[in-house]
DNA sequence: CTCCTTTATCGTTCATTCACGATTAACGAT
DNA sequence: ATCGTTAATCGTGAATGAACGATAAAGGAG
């Protein structure tokens, strides 16, 4: 990973929200875009948009299932970010 | 560490050039900032603001000697970083 | 005291981010 | 074919960020 890859997924982790849907997706494994939207106060836009971010970062991924979007951690990203910061 | 605190760190790394300030305050143990200033094509100010922006963050800390600042990683809180990382 | 070095801060400009409501797109069910 | 649900995108405004040059502050050397 590049110095690059790695700056851009600290930096999608840099916001409070995101942290928590993060941490929200990796407790529940997978989950669709309504449910993050029901726990956050915030519109189905902005965690729409906050998803996206997370998904350009690489660290989360997306599945289409029809009307829904299932969305999950990257685990593999995950684990090699987990390495790039124990070798810090 | 509160998850606005572990955004803040997040974000602080969120940018290329201070997550390689902070690799390189790692590999180095500490330095002033004009040394980080002849590594990096950036002004001296725009390396400065990077540098507040990090200790903002906690992850670095400064130490004023003289005219000079040496600035090094703090240890405790990337050790801190590093348990809430694992436990993700 | 004056000069030089070192770092921090100020003020500016341009770009990006955050959050929103409104709209669009895609699909399922009736 | 139409309606309801779900999610993505568009367009906007306010706030923040990144980089710069110029200036200020603080200390050491002569």
């Amino acid at each position: 990973m590049t110095t690059d890859q790695l700056a851009k997924i600290f930096k999608a982790l840099g916001h409070p929200t995101r942290l928590k849907i993060v941490e929200h997706l990796i407790s529940i494994n997978t989950c669709v875009c309504g449910e993050i939207v029901d726990i956050f106060p915030y519109s189905q836009s902005t965690i729409s948009q906050h998803l996206k971010h997370l998904k350009e970062a690489g660290i989360v991924c997306g599945e289409i299932d029809g009307p829904k979007t299932y969305f999950c951690v990257d685990k593999t990203i995950l684990e090699k970010f987990k390495t790039y910061i124990n070798n810090l």
